[in-house]
DNA sequence: CGGCACAATGCTCACATTGAGCATAAGTGA
DNA sequence: TCACTTATGCTCAATGTGAGCATTGTGCCG
């Protein structure tokens, strides 16, 4: 192992090797339904403009790379941050376009959570739904238009290796993480998937950053994302489906009271798949994560529901709450 | 939000704002029924010697994180890692003991399983029980002595704050992190317990780096580390115990046969607590984790057990599989 | 050699959790 | 008033889970 010279080295001098540092923001709200992503407008290096998520460089007057991120986003946005999370730091191969020059670069990406959408402040940022990003991950509606073509092209990228062992492993991916050949969609898995579909060359962004490279067009494989952050968007959304399952983060997304249904509505645009109602309702009452108001819906169609709100005591209480959602089978 | 030319400026020439990154690994192992992570000896910067996590620079020739981890310890401890994982990126707060000269300094920190315990290469590294560093987080034995001590300590430090609602949000804490007033223990928030009581200054690193400032002695606390690597293996503990429940991980940590009884040895290692042996049993076999051989122990006390060893398919077939520990509530 | 201590293994049982569906209530719009 | 839509209450069967009893092999000790 390193020796002791080795290590004192490292911790007290680093410096001799310096690094590019950035940060990258999936700040995430939830309206009307759907789940979307805040976007900026980024200057592609040679394919011209295309979106992508905010970044920045790592701001040195802050203690905490956490809390350095929060007053960067505050600042930019003027939204209150209800939730933050270090997401994964993405080293080199990930940050294409800028080929180091000697120097290593790493972008630190965090996942927030905004409870309100306001209009988004900038001109060149907007709210985008992130299943545009990434269609396949949409199964509200049943199993999504985009997997059809997706699905033949990575069965015929499996069958393009001669060798069979690694034709294998390929077909074993495919099955583990889109669920073909008799295996079972786990919608967690959101970065495997789309790792998988930038290995077989199905992501854009994938073959090189030239734009007159875009011979896919991003009809079944969503829209591209300037850099990496289409791998970074789909970091945040595997870890948030993980994460509501566990812990009461969905109501940072929710305002300050709500019906049920507007909640379970949310959880399943994280999500991507259908809960049974009843069986959801059940679920919050009885791990206590909301209380009633006195209020009601009006004016929408139905019967008018009972606002409730979220109980913040039970952050205390149960040592871990959250939805343990297993989707239902059936369709929509 | 981010202008245009903030990120671009950001994504393309971050180098304005270079920082030091280094790499820090928890690498585990566990043999003899024990825990154990892969220490060096470092020079500390005024307290003398001690221990801490094998660390190096961010080697610049690999094209990804992960893999440049990988070779870089898999070439000083000449093992094989057979998982890795990325852990967090820590800033500077934590780095107390270099004073950033204006550059920030950052360490990714991964998590390493490794099969078997070589003596360990080089004269400085060894493999320590890691709940020598933490020793309340053993609960194998029954409730930790430790945590007599601890409790004390912090219920005195709640108790210190004037400000009713400060004193009530402590009190929360303990309650959350330690099972205090009527709380229950969650074996897998060992980061906020450590992190709490390096707030409660129970942790001698804490206090600045000078020795002198040791007034902690190490009994109840546990074993200081250099830096904040006691953070950094608290962040490890956690995120495993967590894992070992979704994820088959412990076979990473296992010889290639071995007994039911070893494996359940292994996980209550990790997990710090004592399983019902039948259920854990049941557990094992309806999962389909393991595959018989046709070995048998011998030599040892009671009667022999079946040898088996993992079964790699699982990794294919369910969609999450591991251990749902729930501890039993006998103590041991 | 019989008895013991100690594990390994097999099996039962009560109870909680969960997936699904039926039925009824209470609004809106035609 | 009817048709439609959502809210909400409740039941039921299947499965999962925590605990504990019973039995079976082995080495060890008089």
């Amino acid at each position: 192992m390193t020796t002791a010279q080795d290590t004192q080295r490292t911790e007290e001098s680093a410096l001799s090797n310096p690094s590019a540092v950035g940060l990258v923001a999936v700040i995430v709200a939830a309206t009307d339904g759907e789940p979307r992503a805040l976007t900026v407008e980024v200057d592609g290096q040679a394919s011209g403009r295309s979106r992508g998520l905010p970044a920045g460089p790592l701001v040195p007057e802050h203690p905490t790379l956490e809390r350095g991120l929060r007053a960067w986003v505050e600042r930019q946005t003027h939204q209150r941050l209800g939730y933050v999370e270090q997401l994964y730091t993405f080293g080199d191969r990930d940050r294409q376009g800028d080929e180091s020059q000697g120097l290593h670069s790493l972008s630190v990406a965090y996942l927030a959570l905004v409870r309100e959408v306001r209009p988004a402040g900038l001109a060149e940022a907007s709210w985008r739904n992130w299943y545009g990003y990434l269609p396949w991950e949409d199964w509200r509606e049943g199993r999504p238009a985009a997997l059809t073509d997706i699905e033949a092209r990575l069965l015929a990228w499996a069958a393009e290796t001669t060798d069979p062992k690694q034709r294998r492993r390929r077909e074993d991916r495919l099955a583990l993480t889109f669920g073909l050949c008799g295996g079972a969609w786990n919608e967690e898995r959101v970065l495997e998937r789309y790792e998988l579909l930038f290995e077989a060359g199905l992501i854009p962004e994938a073959q090189g950053q030239s734009g007159a490279a875009s011979t896919t067009e991003s009809g079944a494989t969503g829209a591209p994302m300037a850099f990496d952050h289409r791998r970074v968007l789909a970091t945040a959304i595997g870890r948030l489906r993980g994460k509501i399952k566990y812990r009461p983060v969905v109501f940072e997304l929710m305002p300050p009271t709500f019906t049920l249904f507007q909640l379970q509505r949310t959880v399943e645009a994280l999500s991507g798949t259908n809960l049974h109602k009843q069986n959801f309702r059940r679920l919050v009452a009885q791990q206590g994560l909301v209380e009633e108001t006195d209020g009601v819906t009006s004016g929408a169609t139905g019967r008018p529901a009972r606002l409730v709100r979220f109980r913040r005591e039970v952050l205390l209480e149960r040592p871990a709450p959250g939805f343990r959602l297993r989707a239902t089978r059936k369709p929509a």
